[in-house]
DNA sequence: CATGAATGAGCATTCATTCAT
DNA sequence: CATGAATGAATGCTCATTCAT
């Protein structure tokens, strides 16, 4: 057993989540997964329809963890920019500590299977622009426009001013290139802050 | 003959670029450049030693077409301010205007070949830090630092608020989510001088 | 449930034919048939030893009660040739009739599995020359060729020029070429006869 | 070098039709196919788009070639039945020496692949209702209903009639359960012209 | 007895690369 | 130099069969 996760399914996931975000899809075969997973080669197939609805699984259940861990400790009496920053720094401090979720997130969303999940996506174009769906970030963005505290620009570019930075900068740490203390992610962020603020 | 280049490599450059950027690596077999660039699918290996050199071949020559773009029409004589907004323009502008060197980039940064490469790049960390280049974009910032107009923060750190969200911001509007005039361009960048502005 | 014959055995026994009639050998997975059936995969092999048995048992099933459809209604004080006839129109119209056994059959005969197992068969070389059974159609030709009515050529022949038109017509009723009614089918088992006629 | 074709189409071609014909469709990998052919396994996928139009092709090639043996020697000038004849022994004639002919259009008729084609086609429901060609047995079986020495029934109805036995001979012999001689055949096809003989 | 999750051998097909011409 | 036919290793997926419950 290599992993104690208990359910095949889950094992596959986490296995497949892992050697994807090493190798990138194209270099994961469905064996290896198998293997990693402790699981027979068919097995994955009980499971997912085919190797494009495991990673599209992958893709769901990592975006949902990262909405989930950024919603964590919200507390909507803060003002604007307090919680803006709250939403930010735990954004920031997941993509740093879950490593292997932004480099499978960071290839999915490059690469054929993202091209049609791509709006509304998180880190893509992020989930400012989520239909319905109850998108903290957005609502911090649009409350400071109605406040006046936040440009008047399309949402999809305060968006961007506001996100780009942090994925840029991950990529960077993920690099080897830079390793951000509590007082640079706090000046990153302040300075995504001044890139939107009115 | 669908390249009026003369050159065969030329040709192959080409035809693998607009293939790659349409369909990604994976989906870019060498037979399919060879028959797009109009040559035989042995010839690819006449000018290149293998695939993964023929990207990167291309990657370089994208990189080094865009830094001539953002260098062209710089004048040295501006403030710091100027100088930055001249060059990001140019950048956001030749992404904009180049489709598929964009998605080539995109994809090529996001993938375990660039993973290798990925120092010192300029849309993946910044060509702000390469090592004894001529990087304007890098020299501009420091000149801003020495100023005092910019933020004492690392080097990559102030490229990542600078850069990230332009790369953000050309993926919505690639994925047709929203459209650039020349206003939202103007608000774009002051937006990424603000985050790095003293 | 699927089948209300109260035995999983029956119920395998049916899906499996139906199954096989309509998508071949080789596009009838074992799970479908099982799901068919209306029983878990595994029980299929609480009948059968694999696949191959079950699918020599319904071979075996449709020739029994093909065998037995054909002896219905057989009076043996009627003379040869109307003894031919009952035999080869019932026969015909069994065929017609039972569709899914036709269809069945002809590919059982025509695959590997048929080839071990053809001599002796009826559709195949004939129950015409089975051992010792009681081989009705045998019985009638033996008869007429000992009256001088039918030829002195070998049972197979015979045998032949009798059955080969029937399954031949069939298929052609059941690719939706054409359609017998009484006077044709009249018409085509009376040329039988006149081929193995003296 | 297995084939002394000197083509590798005709190799391929050539090997399936045997290993096919022993084995069944699916008893014969292409990986098989390939190594008898004495060509690589991808070399199959050169000269044909997949495995099922490699076996297509098998099947068009054996039709024509047994329709040209037929119509081989086909004099005009002789009467009905000596033209039904001539065609009739040399079909009969042709099956029985080209065993694993027989064998692998026995498999394709009876089979998926066989369904859609199976109109018109010569062992399946006759070439003789293929709509314009130049099909002498349809001719000569036309020429005799005109004269009134045919049986007035549907063509379908007299090639089943005609054809049928043969089919069904040739596969006793292939299974070794009798085999036949010149006045066996002449006697056999004897039986055939009795029973669509007015 | 019955189940159905798990298995893994087996197969069709693709494609980067080579090399004889 | 250029070619493109040939290659065969590699891969995603299927399915008959087993066995713990």
């Amino acid at each position: 057993m290599n992993e104690t996760t208990g359910c095949k399914r889950t094992a596959i996931l986490t296995a497949a989540r892992q050697l994807i975000a090493e190798q990138g899809f194209h270099g994961t075969p469905t064996a290896m997964i198998a293997k990693q997973a402790g699981v027979g080669a068919g097995t994955i197939y009980r499971y997912f329809e085919n190797k494009d609805e495991l990673i599209c699984a992958i893709h769901a259940e990592l975006e949902a963890k990262l909405r989930a861990h950024m919603d964590e400790g919200y507390d909507r009496s803060l003002g604007v920019r307090e919680r803006f920053v709250h939403l930010m720094k735990r954004l920031l401090r997941y993509l740093l500590e879950n490593h292997t979720d932004f480099r499978f997130l960071e290839q999915f969303y490059n690469s054929p299977f993202g091209a049609g999940l791509r709006r509304d996506r998180l880190l893509a174009t992020g989930s400012v622009c989520g239909q319905g769906e109850d998108d903290k970030l957005r609502g911090v963005i649009e409350a400071g426009q109605r406040l006046g505290t936040v440009k008047s620009l399309p949402l999809l570019v305060l968006h961007a001013l506001a996100i780009g930075p942090i994925v840029f900068l991950v990529k960077d740490v993920n690099a080897g290139l830079i390793s951000l203390d509590d007082a640079l992610i706090e000046a990153c962020i302040a300075g995504c802050w001044s890139a939107i603020a009115a």
